[in-house]
DNA sequence: CCTACCGATCGGTAGG
DNA sequence: CCTACCGATCGGTAGG
């Protein structure tokens, strides 16, 4: 970003999200955060109050967005199959939409201060309680067979990541079509479709 | 680690990786790693040539004992099926017995320098190659059904991430029932088990 | 928005 | 193995 564009509170903080997951977050000086918005420096601090803050604020948007995708995703869905389903979905979608955001909330939470930390940590978790209630209620029920519906949701969970890195290689597929494909995974890891059960059964 | 324990190359490097993992490359400073070898921190340069040198050696050695276990894991095995079994079940298994240097190799690629990074890389790369293999050569005999892949082998070679966060924290499960849920967990995406199959009908 | 500058800390070296 | 110290860089402030 050169001089050219106004620098906000936002450029900031966006700037500051593709460095720290290019660079990480202690490896990004404000300097170099200066040097992408156009300015030097000092002038960042009328806009941020410190470098903590611009992580914390970047993180706490980006887990807000993840738990509110999810909610849109699951409205008004009863059928637990169906739910495990879009929930991957929404999860692959936002990892493949906003990979900068998601690398940072990947990997830098051990640079966040120790109140900033708890925070973020009880909003991922709050995630993942999500998606393991989802597996449990189709485990008691009948609808999935895993032997422990925990195990299956932290490979659930951990899925996506598979499909940012290498998403962002090549383009072969859009991404709405690899997170299809990534809920029909999630659907098979918890026991929950046959195998012989072609993702291509489904409308587009 | 205190003064009563002799310090060595080994001892330095496995300090080094412990902090690594924990605050980062970038946040550890060579103070830190003297301390706690208990010297200071010039003492470490009769050991190492530069803190570089040390990340190199970690994820070097990690690489290497991840092929190595992959190469015996397989080895004799023809079944492709057992094959994706065995080799998901060493990968998570290496992940869950060695944390440390599995969360180095995973988050510190960026702060290797060039042509540190090209020698890892190329050994991930490789360890990624052999898993697509199986994966194909599945698809191609008609064991597997999965319409991609390459997504598959992705999807399978994060599985173990989930696991590793998971299991440092609680102690259900043993390393090896871990794993062998893992490997349940690959034949499922790949379409080669059907969901019926419960794990307990495997020995132990 | 800038220049000038602060105290702290960094990886690494000199010299013994 | 140590003390003493180097130039560079860090996040952030003063003052305008």
């Amino acid at each position: 970003m050169d001089g050219s564009t106004s620098v906000s509170r936002s450029t900031v903080i966006e700037a500051s999200c593709e460095l720290f997951a290019d660079l990480g977050y202690r490896s990004t000086s404000m300097r170099d955060i200066a040097q992408a918005v156009g300015v030097r420096a000092p002038s960042l601090y009328n806009h941020v109050s410190s470098k903590q803050e611009v992580l914390f604020a970047i993180m706490d948007k980006a887990m807000d967005r993840a738990l509110s995708a999810l909610d849109d995703a699951l409205e008004g869905v009863d059928d637990v199959t169906e739910a495990l389903r879009l929930a991957t979905q929404s999860l692959v979608l936002d990892f493949l939409r906003y990979p900068a955001e998601v690398t940072v909330c990947n990997t830098e939470v051990r640079s966040l201060d120790a109140a900033n930390r708890r925070a973020i940590v009880a909003k991922r978790d709050a995630y993942a309680a999500r998606m393991r209630e989802i597996i449990e209620r189709g485990c008691s029920i009948g609808a999935f067979s895993t032997r422990s519906p925990q195990l299956a949701a932290f490979a659930v969970l951990e899925l996506g990541n598979g499909a940012k890195s290498w998403f962002r290689a090549g383009g072969r597929y859009s991404d709405v079509e690899v997170a299809r494909e990534y809920g029909e995974f999630a659907l098979r890891v918890v026991g929950a479709v046959r195998a012989e059960q072609p993702l291509s059964a489904q409308p587009t």
